[in-house]
DNA sequence: ATAAAACTGATTAAAATACTCAGATTTAAA
DNA sequence: TTTAAATCTGAGTATTTTAATCAGTTTTAT
């Protein structure tokens, strides 16, 4: 049950995005810098976050990434999706076959209920929310 | 977010004995035939099972698999950290380590209330429960 | 004795993950 | 108009994890 490097890094790199969004684009050199990622890795999910209007590109010198929308109205789901798809603890949530018994199976409605109780509560987190809770731990 | 095979083809083999414990120990062999899951598979998962005290065995000819405690007492979350070890959406719920960055991360609290979210859904959910909404479904 | 079953530990094949590499394209600025 | 900084693109690779098998040994009812 982990979210991959890719959820994961993404997620901290939109982090890391938000917090400096009002200096114009950030180039992903300097995402890379301040986050630890590797800047070749960066790109590779970076084309996700922009295919699935998270992020904004500007090409050329002095280009960059921006968010496409104010961190309120990111949800850690978005995220989440554009980088590993739809969340599913088991495959048949996506596509309904469980198990070999030619039966329904008795797990099958459990992981549908897993899948939404995890969508659910990523889906109410903002990036904003993220960031103020943060910074509230350090008072 | 996926469950691996251990943890979904030992759960529904849990489900299996839990409807046939009347009839004494049941043996791989035949939850196998039931399950489709491969007999050979199956032994491997029933030693973590067996360790975790979710089930007892009983040696030799005649023998099998029991459950430990009635499927009322069995929480989902039992079978699942028995076989797949805690739950854990990011390594750092457990380690604490969560990034290269030095210092604290933004996105740990995330991780360990997911985990603590899944954690508290599936020790809510028992065997006896999976069974019930099952049949209701029939209806 | 024999057969049915649990038990043990190693090994292997396939899939997914976590990256890197080698360029091509775009664009601001010197 | 050259240069450098950046995005963009698609492939390639190494590692890890997963899923499963294999080859036995031990236990026990009949």
């Amino acid at each position: 049950m982990r979210v991959s490097t890719r959820g994961r890094y993404g997620l901290r790199a939109i982090v890391d995005l938000a917090i400096n969004q009002d200096s114009g684009p950030t180039p992903l050199r300097v995402v890379s810098e301040r986050t630890k990622i590797s800047e070749q890795y960066l790109e590779q999910l970076f084309t996700n976050l922009r295919k699935s209007k998270i992020v904004k590109s500007v090409r050329g010198a002095h280009g960059g990434y921006l968010l496409n929308n104010p961190p309120e109205d990111i949800a850690v789901k978005d995220v989440i999706e554009a980088l590993e798809g739809p969340l599913a603890p088991s495959d048949c949530v996506l596509n309904r076959v469980c198990c070999d018994t030619n039966s329904d199976c008795v797990t099958h409605n459990l992981w549908v209920d897993v899948k939404e109780k995890i969508d659910n509560y990523l889906n109410s987190i903002s990036i904003a929310d993220l960031i103020e809770r943060y910074h509230n731990l350090s008072n």
